[in-house]
DNA sequence: CGCGGAATTGAACCGATTCAAGTAGCGTGG
DNA sequence: CCACGCTACTTGAATCGGTTCAATTCCGCG
């Protein structure tokens, strides 16, 4: 239950709270990522219902959003902004799980037994929505395609993980590092590419502070890298190249 | 396309293939798998005419079931045995992502877009079902619960990544065999533990097969192991504090 | 019996970790 | 505005652990 991530400390928990209005059917009907997941409203005002309940939610750099273990009623979409899906070793380290990037879904499992797999933090700036799974469950009974939408969610995940265990915790460091920076650059959208400290990147690669440190400067020695204003430019035919070592 | 694990010979592919006769009905409606996927058939002769389709196939030791990349059409139940789910990393070595124990599923990625994540291949003697990705989606739309069991499904996958990544992918090679020898012997029933081989446990833990037989061996000299007739034998206690090193 | 693949064991090497020290960046308060 | 202190990051040197390469043993099977 209690979980004290070694040498990550909580920050602001900033949690705008709003209430029902604001966010219930007003905003949800003009959210860009609403209609990736209720699509086809066929009776609006059944729908209406079952959105009136969530809640949408900013989060400051490092809040914590929930905790491994923790009985979650919501599961949540992310709107903007990264998260970061921690689990403790039984050693009591702290390794990443997943990074979770705008458009995503986390909390999922909240619709089968309740129990949080992950401690869930924000990485930077974070917009969320929180979805009650009364809501999920409300919209499926009335027959919305719901549940397909869900299940490429958790195939979304299931590929995301797959990636870490097969990419990010395999190979050199080198290896790992590219890797990660071309996944990482691939997904950005938009340019501004706000990214995780060297400590997050040891704990999803597997490494630790000081190796992902050393990787890094080999690289901006090296000429294939640049780190400017906490962005990474790249080729990616040259990262490529080591990716694969 | 083309997927060549390094130092993985394919064996004997035998494909008992019934013919629909055999397994669509009768066995279907008494197999005790089969009530976890389609419960509470409210008609069942719709029910027959889905479940028709679906092939009971057996697989020989290391035999291929489907390749990374492939267009499938079907997903997979496994009724007995043990199935290894493989991605090749870049550079060429090829990674065990996940280990599929009887009753679970794989392969439900043919529900999202047909392409097959992995290499599975057949651990041991292996008896499935294999699904028709059309079967699944007539008795969706026939309104069965059909997508809640789908989901827990994909959550159970999830949840076996996310151990692979925290667990068998992190910290000493002490702490990942004893980790994996831990939830492998706990998920064992019945007693009869056809277990993998060095190699096999290589590339799930991300070691060498050097490795994996020293820490093995000293495992056993140190007495908190035991090997007969490829089974493990040991006290859950001992190797937990080895894996929390 | 002898073959071949899997597993074991040894020794040298290499790369990541560890420990320790130093630097850079940033917000706070004097 | 600078000084301070805190944290994140960097860098170095020594150590440790896993890999690599090579040789040997074990075991099932024709």
């Amino acid at each position: 239950m209690e979980v004290q991530p070694k040498g990550i400390v909580l920050k602001a928990i900033r949690t705008h709270c709003t209430d029902t209005e604001w966010l219930g059917r007003s905003r949800c009907a003009r959210c860009d990522i609403h209609t990736t997941v209720v699509q086809h409203l066929a009776e609006p005002e059944k729908t209406d219902a079952a959105l009136k309940p969530i809640e949408n939610v900013l989060f400051g750099n490092h809040a914590l959003i929930y905790r491994e273990g923790d009985a979650l009623q919501s599961l949540y979409m992310l709107r903007r902004g990264f998260v970061k899906l921690v689990q403790h070793t039984l050693s009591g380290t702290s390794r990443i799980v997943r990074i979770i990037k705008s458009g995503g879904m986390f909390g999922l499992e909240s619709l089968i037994d309740e129990r949080g797999r992950h401690t869930a933090f924000a990485v930077g700036e974070v917009d969320v929505c929180r979805i009650p799974v009364k809501s999920i469950r409300r919209l499926q009974q009335d027959n919305y395609p719901m549940a397909e939408h869900l299940m490429a969610r958790w195939q979304g995940n299931l590929d995301s993980a797959d990636h870490v265990i097969t990419h990010l915790s395999t190979g050199s460091s080198r290896a790992r590092v590219a890797s990660f920076l071309l996944q990482a650059r691939y997904d950005v959208s938009g340019g501004e590419c706000e990214y995780l400290s060297r400590e997050e990147l040891a704990g999803l690669l597997g490494l630790t502070i000081e190796t992902v440190s050393r990787t890094l400067a080999e690289f901006k020695r090296s000429g294939v890298l640049r780190e400017e204003h906490r962005a990474f430019y790249f080729e990616r035919s040259q990262l490529a190249k080591i990716a694969q070592e």
